[in-house]
RNA sequence: CGGGGUGUAGCGUAGCCCGGUUAUCGCGCCGCGUUUGGGACGCGGAGGUCGCAGGUUCGAAUCCUGCCACCCCGACCA
């Protein structure tokens, strides 16, 4: 018997881990709330990488890196910043280990190779990048600063999840200096847009765009923008933030340019990222109790030929059919996979390539070779058709775009569906126990009142929507005035 | 760090309350054969410090003590 997923019914957590792990995507390691993205599970990632990088390029932004280890006194300059990460730091004290006298063969740290000043491992960027932009900036003319970096940061979270909270992670984080605030809201607002289309076009996740409280603000930060996802557990996901930043890494790093007419000025600031958790938006999105979905423009194998067969003459004359078909459709940009091995019999293969979320699946067989036709399965729908061999690359073209789509439609209805507006607490209760995701409010304002919604309730201001409306009304949990509805829900 | 739970083969587990031959079963793995249009079957085989350390006992996976690790619920969070 083969592997079978639990259902989505049981036990979500359960039923994302086990998706994790048997679609080959990540796994658990050795090393405590740490995760090992498998080559299947990477390759994903790469795409997300090199789509992102080609959209921060296109938009200005250029790639440089900075070092992993931060100095304490460096990393303390920002003090809000500092206080927001101090208690989920690694930190470096020692740099050589030793042979224990009392324990042959065992090592332990060298009391004598402590060093003078602690390091940090970064959590985030900002101090070790603002320590070294002091010295790239003097005029207005080296300005702006737009830089990115793909690295690993670690932030010694208590609880860990696979790609959604893990002790270490991937990002890109981008860093700009500006010289004006109006510039550096600007580039903030774009990227929470850039953000937005990403999801949208290649992992076709609809997104919130907005404004985070006080409360989830990012540490040094004078204003967060986000961007927030539904799961299907009816749970949000915050996926992506853009920081404006103010003038308070300039000042705690003394950053001052001087302008046109000669004034000494702080440089304004942004800062933003998107982790490897957008890998668990992807998977909690679309997946279903066959395994994953994925949408086409992001899966590593876009299609996979499996063929049915007896024996090696069977399986020759099927690949005199299989193999131009993949040349075709590579050659049309398509990554193909022919799976020709002889290990597994194709309903194993069937179940494993629908596990793995393969968008398209043909199948040929003697049969089909009869009537010059393959059978296409769409890995979305589940559905199944004979489809002549004649025009089949712009068929399964179209069918890929189709995929693509209708993931994204699929996904906004439901997420529509879940955008529930109340106006007292008594149905805000009841939503979030009966139906969940988002519900519309009216709030006060005050971090009191989102403090006490959440003690009550667990449910959390994931933002202000930007494109929220702007009507009065009173606060469903205090009755105080409220201008606006924000969105709350159980995240993750 | 507080509350609850679990540790038996690569994975999932039975046995533990009530101590007693060679520690159960499934998946996976290896070999041979038959199979191959939705997770194949037969036969044979390999794989275990029963989390660790001590104790009780003629005898411990099972009882007792201490420790460790992991999971879930809180605090933290891209």
């Amino acid at each position: 018997m083969g592997k079978k997923l639990t259902s989505r019914s049981e036990d979500y957590s359960k039923w994302y881990n086990e998706l994790v792990v048997m679609a080959d995507l990540a796994e658990t390691s050795a090393v405590r709330g740490c995760m090992v993205i498998k080559p299947y599970g990477f390759a994903i990632w790469e795409k997300m990488q090199a789509e992102l990088d080609k959209m921060f390029k296109a938009t200005g932004h250029e790639n440089a890196y900075f070092p992993l280890f931060v100095p304490k006194s460096l990393f303390e300059a920002e003090e809000k910043n500092a206080e927001g990460f101090a208690k989920e730091c690694a930190v470096v004290t020692h740099y050589r280990l030793k042979n224990d006298p009392d324990n042959n063969g065992k090592l332990i740290v060298d009391p004598e190779a402590k060093l003078e000043e602690e390091l940090v491992v970064r959590p985030t960027s900002e101090a070790i990048i603002w320590s070294t932009y002091k010295n790239w900036i003097q005029s207005y003319r080296d300005l702006p600063i737009l830089i990115n970096q793909w690295a690993n940061v670690v932030r010694w979270e208590m609880r860990t999840r696979l790609f959604l909270r893990t002790a270490e992670f991937l990002w890109q984080e981008g860093h700009t200096a500006h010289a004006t605030k109006a510039e550096a809201l600007e580039e903030t607002l774009l990227i929470n847009g850039l953000y937005a289309d990403f999801l949208k076009k290649f992992m076709a996740i609809p997104v919130i765009q907005g404004l985070k409280t006080e409360s989830e603000r990012f540490a040094g930060a004078e204003e967060t923008y986000c961007i927030e996802a539904l799961m299907q557990d009816g749970k949000a996901l915050q996926a992506g933030t853009s920081h404006f930043l103010g003038q308070n890494f300039a000042k705690a790093f003394d950053v001052k340019f001087a302008t046109k007419e000669g004034k000494l000025e702080y440089v304004w600031a942004s800062s933003w990222g998107v982790s490897t958790r957008l890998m668990g938006a992807l998977i909690m999105t679309h997946s279903d109790d066959k395994g994953l979905v994925l949408p086409p423009n992001l899966a590593p194998i876009q299609v996979v030929i499996v063929p049915i067969f007896k024996g090696d003459d069977q399986l020759d004359e099927i690949s005199k059919v299989a193999i131009p078909l993949k040349e075709s459709l590579v050659s049309q940009g398509i990554s193909v996979k022919y799976d020709n091995c002889d290990n597994f019999k194709p309903g194993y293969k069937f179940n494993d390539y629908e596990l793995k979320g393969v968008p398209i699946r043909i199948a040929i067989g003697p049969r089909d070779l009869e009537n010059n036709v393959v059978e296409m399965a769409r890995r979305d729908t589940l559905e199944k058709s004979s489809v002549p061999l004649e025009g089949i690359s712009d068929h399964i073209k179209k069918t890929l775009k189709e995929i693509q789509d209708r993931l994204y439609i699929k996904a906004l209805n439901f997420r529509e569906e879940h955008i529930t507006t109340v106006d007292n607490f008594e149905e805000f209760q009841s939503v979030l126990s009966i139906k969940t995701g988002f519900i519309s409010a009216h709030w006060d304002g005050t971090s009191a009142t989102e403090e006490a919604i959440k003690k009550a309730t667990k449910a959390t201001i994931r933002c202000i929507p930007l494109e929220g409306d702007k009507e009065d009304g009173v606060c469903v949990y205090s009755g105080k005035p409220s201008v606006q509805r924000v969105l709350f829900a159980k995240a993750y």
